[in-house]
DNA sequence: TTTTTTTACGAAAACGTTTTCTAAAACGAA
DNA sequence: TTCGTTTTAGAAAACGTTTTCGTAAAAAAA
């Protein structure tokens, strides 16, 4: 592990260390055939500057933090491809940290970064969100910090989401057009900007369409799966059962996929089903998935372009992007 | 961000920065009274040590990098769970670097941790491999590293992977029980360690049932996937075409999906369908994919908890873990 | 009492850079 | 020649820690 420093270049070259610096830095100080010189044997001895030392001296740490609540879900994997692909762009290097929906670990790992180890942050928000103490206090660090999707909007800062209500307002509407009468929501908890939106988004087409919004027809999904599992099922065991599901995310489509299976109801015939999903898989379900696709990729980029930006300019700005999502229909609503 | 360092409390304390520095490190040095005094000023103004500083000093990084080939892909996300639970535990950072299967990117990346920005690396190899001096170069800097899934069999390094050849094997098997008798095997590249085990797995089992080996039922499927999608369907237009067909991963029998639903080729009458695949839809596609599915959780935190006793031994052991994979038998094989 | 040991802290070096400040040499102008 | 300016390089400080070493004072031993 023993790697060659400046100081060892100096010695071999009888320069001294600042010298050997200033030519690796192309600094005008320092005469062409020295520079040369320099090069070469940093070159041939793969000299590579140490980055903790480089971090340490110039207060910047070429790094920054994506934080996000889960991984296996394709819309987060879509955007750090996204994020990534801007990272290394700009010669960035990306720590990734799960707060698994968490809201202690999301304290937690805000905490961890306040410290200078990252020249910025990526974040989405975890759901079990009743405090925010913690973002609060990361912005006060004046920290560039980004929100996407699950954004924080009482916060003066950086944002990108799609277009959550509208895309909540269209999902219903297509359940409407497609025959449904009682269309159930199952929602992400209203404490996520993007959960109340598309919840909004759902009302608002029931109101447009003369459907009333029934309670007992909203279920409050959280991130335990077989709770939601629980849900969905005892929902479709219902005699008033729904004609329509709107899921606001790919999961519990799967879930409700599951429960119509084990309980024999035809998707679409007995009811039809819609979702916010970026599944790789959605057309070869059984029967294919109606999806609202966010632009994933897309998101991660412009996050991470705004980042970038706001890291550049030392000025956290109070940026909202908003892309829009694609509604895709498939054989699940009848299509 | 101008925030409170070790001067500051000293500072404040009317003490020396090294007897503050001892007192949070808890030394036999300082007398219990004056490391109450320095804790409770130390957590009054959230004082958190400076990583690089520290890093500088201990030539320690407390971060790990991780080098995939790609992460839409839900083997890597599940493996990154388990990576990250357990660098959590032991307090440690987790860089991401994908490579995009580009056999350039991944030198680069290797390279770019050889200065000692991590303690550790977890690797699963891009297929566009044909050379191996960066990997050499990496294990000659003495830097602890674990690959993972797509191993590099010639390094004495630590492995872990799963029973690739006896999955092949009982995936061919699995077919030929159903009945198939012209199996196709669509591979991934040879000069991955995991493809040619499936590939000699299918061979096996093929020879042990009185079934020929047939080149061209072999198809050198690549990054590439509308290539990969033009071979699949060039090979089922044939009028020989394959009764059963294993893919060795999960986009490879999405890509199978598509053809014949394009070609209207009836899964699993006309052909059955088995993939590894760690997909959370397998049991909802139309029909339901039989798959083998890997341990990806575990195999990221068995590597993960390798990676860590390296670190901590700071000795490179030759290890080999193999995991079981477990086939799931779905109607796209016929049960 | 004197000597030795222990205790509790501080000074300073070190980690590997970058950057500011200083200085010698070379050069040009008067 | 002399004086100022430019060019090139080196010395030293700085970034914020940890750690080694030194040293008073206190405690223990003689």
């Amino acid at each position: 592990m023993k790697s060659v420093n400046l100081k060892e270049l100096a010695r071999q070259l009888n320069l001294s260390i600042s010298t050997v610096s200033k030519a690796l830095n192309d600094s005008y100080e320092i005469t062409p055939e020295t520079k040369r010189r320099v090069q070469e044997l940093a070159d041939s001895l793969h000299y590579q500057p140490n980055p903790y030392a480089r971090s340490l001296r110039k207060q910047k740490s070429k790094t920054i933090a994506v934080i996000i609540p889960e991984i296996a879900n394709n819309f987060f994997t879509l955007a750090i491809n996204g994020i990534e692909s801007i990272a290394r762009q700009h010669g960035y290097h990306v720590l990734i940290y799960l707060t698994h929906e968490d809201y202690q670990k999301e304290v937690e790992i805000t905490q961890l970064l306040q410290n200078g180890r990252v020249d910025g942050v990526l974040m989405s928000l975890s759901s079990n969100n009743n405090e925010n103490e913690h973002l609060y206090d990361l912005h006060k660090k004046m920290l560039p910090l980004v929100f996407f999707d699950r954004v924080f909007e009482d916060l003066e800062a950086a944002k990108v989401t799609t277009d959550d209500y509208e895309s909540g307002y269209k999902a219903t509407a297509h359940l409407i057009e497609q025959g449904c009468r009682r269309i159930a929501h199952l929602a992400i908890p209203k404490d996520l900007s993007i959960g109340k939106k598309r919840m909004q988004g759902y009302m608002q087409a029931l109101n447009d369409h003369q459907l009333p919004v029934q309670d007992d027809l909203i279920i409050a999904c959280t991130d335990n799966q077989q709770m939601n599992y629980a849900f969905i099922r005892e929902l479709m065991e219902r005699k008033d059962r729904p004609d329509g599901i709107f899921a606001s995310v790919e999961k519990l489509a799967i879930n409700t996929y599951q429960a119509c299976s084990e309980l024999h109801i035809a998707i679409p015939e007995e009811v039809k089903v819609i979702s916010f999903a970026n599944l790789e898989t959605a057309a070869f379900l059984n029967p294919s998935l109606t999806t609202i696709t966010q632009p994933a990729f897309e998101i991660g980029k412009q996050a991470a372009s705004i980042l970038f930006e706001a890291i550049r300019m030392k000025n956290i700005k109070n940026h909202y992007s908003i892309l829009k999502s694609v509604l895709i229909k498939r054989k699940s609503t009848g299509c």
